[in-house]
DNA sequence: CCTTTCTTTGCAAACGTTTGCAATTCTTAT
DNA sequence: ATAAGAATTGCAAACGTTTGCAAAGAAAGG
């Protein structure tokens, strides 16, 4: 009953194994009844055909690798679900692994999916030269990266315009009035975090504010450096005084508030603050004004991508810039 | 330069293939000079095993399929983060699907995965009796459930005391002088929610509470669904008055928070309201009271029992019942 | 020098498919 | 009745491994 093969079903119809397989793929012809005969044993024995043995044949395992910094954090878990929602229609599933945003573990896993012989691959690297993909690139597998981007010639990405973004948010703290304004950065050494500062920096020089090194401070993305770093700024603020900080990551954001309620201050009547990718579940409560990824369109425009590229290994490498969204919460106040 | 086989190295070296293959994987005891050699030129050309071939010999693809309705959630996110850093380290990786909470795409899952040949099944289902995943565990593979637990024979889960859960929450609501006490149940089709529904029923009798169908409303889990029982409730409260609620579920939480938004209504000073696996990031703002799981734990439990069970296939199936967590916010209000 | 034992290697089957080609049978038209 | 063509089926190789068994060779013991 359990796990028959093709074997076992041409066996006893007393049939050679390829007829049978023709007769369950359907590709070729075979006699009508035979498939019907077929079939039906197929039915009773519930043939279940391997996949594993089919991937080898094929060169091909339907196989798409996630791998991710993070996937508790809400914008990696909507982007792979829309990712899963389109290209399992397609037949294909994911491969999932967590880095926990560390590049020896990238590499360890990036190995382990290349020895899977995954058809195509998504990655938020922490890498950023592209070491660590160039073997499924070289070898004409679809890479996709989100998030960061690394220097290298010919590569498919999808994220938000990251400079924009931190435009945007220095635009609207202006707007409210705010003339000094800090910023925590993620990290400088990854495009995200170098686009994100040279948004930044734009921003208050094409906005006439002004400029200050002692009001950048980085982290690492991680809630305790926003944390440490929000402190940072705090303890400097005679020094270098600030009226708002723009965060730029989710985690850092909430570290950075903890260090604002730990200094007896409070957010938007001591410091505005507006952060990144924070997500607003609870209507009623405390709205964190937030930059935020349309992490949506970006799992779906990913997924598209991904089975575009898996049919046709046409085209030449292509970064999509989605546009940032600006939500204004309760946590920045008009000065 | 890409992708080698044994093939290639033992023609190169005019060897067999099954030395080529001994040497690499050095089990077998092989000549330290022909050893030399075979690694050489596995370096120089970048030799990378074809996991799926030797998947198919050994009858094992190291994989290990996990299926959940929602990993957008923070609590299903977090449990895969933690059986991803469990079993990698023994070298599985994780296939993932997200099933939307729909019983036919669960199915449709499942049967890529079966066919797929992954080692292991760890399951946050919608179906009841547990037929999904039966071939799994009549072919042996181990399955754990998580969230819901079928009604069926021999079951390994690991969740949380669902009933001891509603109880603390009426109990705490209880011991804030809260007397009539509504809930939102999501599905008493399924035994978590039947298991939450059983238990809310015991704590009100155990408790001397007034018991009042009228005070019970069901979702099913999602946003939407909790707005909608909140809606209810709220509009049949001359009927049926009380002065909280307990919403069995995260989404439908935020949900039932919106409706009562939408009345004008206030939390706590209006209703008191405790939900279920809310989180709150920012310590700062409006803090949600909530019943939580602890879902680190379940997940790296998770993660052990199957490396356990993939090592020795012994041991009958094991309901593992994990104690659930109070966290009191301020969305309950003593009266 | 012959037998025994150990080391090293190769052969070949196996895992479960797919698929090009050839062989067989059945139609059908002349 | 016979040839041509179409329909159906089977053979065998291939995908890249692993592994039991046997063969060959070398070392060692008598």
């Amino acid at each position: 009953m359990a796990d028959s093969t093709l074997k076992q079903i041409a066996k006893e119809l007393s049939l050679s194994v390829s007829t049978v397989s023709r007769a369950i793929n359907g590709k070729s012809v075979v006699n009508a009844d035979t498939k019907k005969r077929v079939l039906e044993l197929a039915e009773k024995y519930s043939y279940t055909p391997n996949e594993v043995a089919r991937s080898l044949q094929k060169c091909s395992t339907e196989t798409v690798a996630v791998v991710l910094p993070d996937i508790s954090e809400n914008f990696f878990g909507t982007i792979v679900k829309e990712i899963d929602s389109a290209v399992s229609k397609e037949g294909y599933m994911l491969l999932l692994a967590d880095t926990h945003e560390r590049a020896d573990k990238e590499n360890k896993y990036l190995d382990m999916l290349y020895k899977r012989q995954v058809d195509a691959l998504v990655l938020a690297t922490v890498d950023i030269d592209g070491a660590s993909s160039a073997r499924f690139r070289n070898g004409g597998k679809p890479v996709i990266f989100i998030d960061n981007v690394p220097k290298a010639e010919n590569i498919d990405a999808i994220t938000i315009d990251n400079k924009k973004a931190s435009f945007m948010a220095v635009e609207y703290l202006k707007s409210q009035g705010h003339k000094n304004i800090a910023t925590i950065i993620g990290s400088k050494e990854e495009t995200t975090g170098a686009e994100r500062l040279e948004g930044y920096r734009d921003a208050l020089k094409k906005l006439c504010l002004s400029e200050n090194e002692d009001l950048i401070a980085f982290g690492d993305y991680k809630r305790e450096s926003g944390y440490i770093a929000m402190k940072k700024l705090l303890e400097n603020r005679e020094n270098a005084p600030f009226s708002a900080v723009f965060v730029t990551s989710e985690k850092m954001t909430y570290g950075a508030l903890d260090a604002i309620k730990e200094a007896s201050l409070s957010v938007p009547e001591d410091i505005s603050l507006i952060g990144f990718d924070v997500h607003e579940r609870y209507k009623g409560g405390h709205k964190i004004a937030s930059i935020r990824q349309p992490e949506e369109e970006i799992g779906k425009l990913v997924g598209k991508q991904l089975l575009s590229k898996l049919k046709n290994q046409n085209a030449d490498g292509e970064h999509i810039l989605l546009e940032p969204l600006l939500y204004k919460g309760d946590t920045v106040k008009a000065v």
